[in-house]
DNA sequence: CGCGTCCCTCAAATCGATTCGATATCAGTG
DNA sequence: CACTGATATCGAATCGATTTGAGGGACGCG
């Protein structure tokens, strides 16, 4: 057994003519080679890193942004041996408040993308579970390795960029505030309860540039369709903004179809910022002005996260830099004489 | 230790009080319930069914076919207990053939999306390890399950939509004819090496309506870049065609685009077909006319063969029917004289 | 011929849970 | 008090590989 044993792994010496001879036999006998659940049961370790895409499959699947960034992840964990479980978060609220693949299945670490509060009850049944974690745009644990960007940053970089321009009149169109999802005009009264980090640190960024937005409408998801929807009620009324920042390009593409369709030019009429740095070959021949975010290296750097984990070594905290790209979607602030 | 896993797993009789006993006595040990491993391979079974997603995790994750027949599937497997393992295709030539993960993961079943040909070294692979297999969109096998939907039929049905309308100069625009994912006009003699199946079948579907194209542009990849360039390519010469039928609706929404561009009218000077059903809000207020197929019930019947395959049956074969539904880029043909 | 190196064989322990069959417990009866 | 069920608990085997250590040939070298 022994033998044959390092014949299959090769984790030790064995003479080529009796490697060989191991493997016609294994082959005489019908032997697929070792199969993997006794493997990971001695070796103690799965092989496996369950993550968490977002709080719907669905819903994460159409965001281009968690895809690439998976992309990246997966090409980092491959040359490691490592597979990729996926793991739907809680998609509704009548269900179950985790997965149950999170509290039952085999993984030797696990990665919430779009990490949502401190008191998520996925991150309690990791840590009950012992299960090393990666957070990517969270809000900073000390027991779990996190990996984000300098979104308050960007944010404030896009935002300058709009007021150099000499706009004042900004409206900001943001990603979700907590798990409700509300879409529309948020009032001053509901700033507070903004649980979602990621929401709050791009806003962050806007009031860091010094401007406070002539308006806040939030959406529940960083679709197109609801961009369509931000931009068609903010740029209606009379006294519209002449820019609109916002905290994806999806939404940001949705608000220019929008403007479009208003029959307003961008960006003569109105300037529209994003985030992300996505290919957006449909709005064509413009490019959008965002800020980019390296979305594979964002990847790679949860792998090295996760690799850390499994060299014995503690959480690791990762931040990425961003970059504004100035397109042709933001111009000078039109003469509202 | 029977006691134990009794209580943990409830499938036995045991005493309330003697189960919180237990549970007690696990809190206090810090024993966070039956280690995964242990339990797979006692029961022999993972519980993963491994998901080739296409040759490359990128263009596949940007594809939201793939996106949402992969979400149908996560839904119904997850009721099941069944996790996802993700595995990606063979993305360059030069490396090894198939990924590890698949000759070496733990899975139950796998499942290969767009499956490839009938020598596809992946089936191979997992005829090797004795994994049951499910094939969608590929050429059937007697030992996989398939899943399919009735790609020919539906390409008629568009095609015979554009013969009613009156064209006579109807091009295609293709999905990849094999791996090496050629770009360009098909000279009439490469038509036989169409290695991919369905790139064949969806080509057949135009031939059975009666039609030969006036041209077939072959593209890399279904993403609407490739579909503009075609557009551009198709729509510039002067005997241009007064129709294109694509195999896919991010395909045809780049020939829109590119007809947009040229200065044509979509559907006044050429009409465009697609192939998927997909929601384009970039498009809008234009609804393509295309061939709808039910993408989350095409997950879901892969969820059932692979429970098929669980419970003990052999390989199943299903055929999904998909509907035309015509939009708002389709017309009369424009009178050439 | 003796000695040291390799490589192989064999036996046994280990990883952690599940599960069958056997035993222990206990209430209720004749 | 002994007996019968019913129910709860326990013991031991099992899943399949890895790994360690002891021991045995074979071979080359001095």
């Amino acid at each position: 057994m022994s033998t044959a044993s390092l014949a299959f792994s090769g984790a030790g010496p064995i003479a080529a003519a009796t490697r060989q001879r191991v493997l016609d036999a294994a082959a005489a006998l019908d032997y697929s080679g070792p199969n993997p659940l006794g493997r990971q049961l001695r070796r103690g370790r799965s092989g496996i890193v369950g993550v968490v895409v977002g709080d719907s499959l669905r819903r994460s699947f159409r965001d281009p942004v968690s895809i690439q960034v998976l992309d990246g992840l997966v090409s980092t964990l491959g040359p490691l041996d490592l597979g990729v479980l996926l793991i739907p978060g809680s998609s509704d609220p009548s269900g179950p408040a985790v997965d149950p693949l999170l509290e039952t299945a085999a993984m030797d670490v696990a990665v919430i993308m779009w990490g949502g509060t401190a008191d998520d009850p996925m991150l309690g049944a990791l840590r009950r579970r012992g299960t090393p974690t990666v957070l990517v745009e969270g809000q900073h644990a000390p027991d779990v390795a996190s990996v984000g960007i300098d979104d308050r940053g960007g944010m404030r970089q896009a935002t300058e960029h709009l007021l150099a321009l000499g706009h004042t009149r900004i409206a900001s169109v943001t990603l979700p505030f907590d798990r409700c999802r509300g879409e529309g005009l948020v009032p001053p009264d509901q700033m507070d309860h903004l649980d979602w980090e990621i929401t709050r640190r791009r806003l962050a960024g806007v009031t860091d540039a010094g401007v406070t937005p002539v308006a806040i409408w939030e959406t529940p998801a960083s679709l197109v369709e609801h961009g369509r929807t931000a931009g068609t009620a903010l740029l209606s009324s009379p006294d519209r903004p002449t820019a609109v920042a916002c905290q994806s390009d999806l939404l940001a593409s949705g608000v220019v179809l929008a403007a479009r369709e208003l029959g307003l030019r961008v960006p003569e009429d109105v300037s529209v910022s994003g985030f992300d740095g996505l290919d957006l070959p449909w709005l064509a021949p413009d490019v959008l002005t965002t800020v980019v975010q390296p979305l594979a290296e964002k990847g790679a750097a949860v792998g090295h996260a996760v690799e850390d984990f499994l060299s014995g070594a503690g959480p690791s905290t990762r931040e990425l830099p961003v970059t504004l790209r100035i397109g042709t979607t933001t111009g000078p602030a039109p003469d509202l004489s």
